[in-house]
DNA sequence: TTACAACCTCCAGTAACTGTAGAAGCAAGA
DNA sequence: TCTTGCTTCTACAGTTACTGGAGGTTGTAA
């Protein structure tokens, strides 16, 4: 199939998928005659596989681990089970810090009355706290 | 005061300092005779002003827009709140996104009791799943 | 034959910095 | 005075994971 036809059944751009064969997450295609990229059922699968491990949130540089523990089945899961714990840690961790950022910011974004900029309680938060928050 | 001393003052890389000058987020300071740029108090204001409305995960954009208004006290802070306001509900969306992801990644990321790549839960569940999630 | 879609390569842009190279300035101590 | 070492300067490349576009070719259907 041509790389249009691999885009449509992953829901990836083409312009996606010449990518992750450019940073070698993807096997360089066979071609045409005219210079064309042909794909097979395999490829589908692993593009499969690495979009899938994105809208997981996993990172190029994880996919890239994950797809060579699924590609040698004889090798002990162990990394892999690294790998996703450790990213579950991660996304743990931004929940934990989005969700205290959130209740920070609705506490004066929530307070704000309208009126002149002078008065205003968002204005005044954020020129009022101590410098850098981090 | 010289870059470093701002730096210092608000947890800021110099490089990160001469980075919103560029893009036109500080106003450029002036500069001794061997060319080297001063600041003064209000420039610290300036600087406490938007690391702390990075803090809060405001992008640049927005920070512009902010500090516009607390420049101006006269105008109506409407402008503000609306920035606010927004930002408040793209975190929230993505705290929902996030949570529902960490649900299921969790679900099977735990099921791995170790073993052969082949049979391992993870590897699995990425192979397995239907193309493409977004 | 003439459209027109799909393909090709190459490159720039996104967000918000961070890091580095190479050169110059400045202050303090020997 | 010289040297040492820190700070500053400009300019540019790299980060992440794509996305979009320019300019050109190929394949196919009417």
């Amino acid at each position: 199939m041509m790389i249009g036809d691999l885009a449509r059944k992953t829901s990836t751009k083409v312009n996606t998928v010449r990518y992750y064969e450019d940073i070698g997450l993807l096997p360089k295609p066979a071609r045409t005659a005219s210079g064309r990229r042909t794909y097979t059922e395999s490829d589908v699968r692993k593009l499969s596989f690495v979009r899938h491990s994105r809208g997981f949130g996993f990172s190029i540089d994880e996919i890239r681990s994950l797809m060579e523990i699924s590609d040698s089945p004889k090798q002990d899961c162990e990394a892999a089970a690294k790998i996703a714990q450790e990213h579950l840690e991660k996304i743990d961790t931004q929940i934990i810090q989005l969700t205290s950022l959130r209740d920070a910011l609705k506490s004066f974004a929530t307070s704000c009355s309208g009126g002149s900029a002078e008065h205003c309680e968002i204005i005044g938060a954020l020129n009022r706290l101590n410098p850098a928050v981090d």
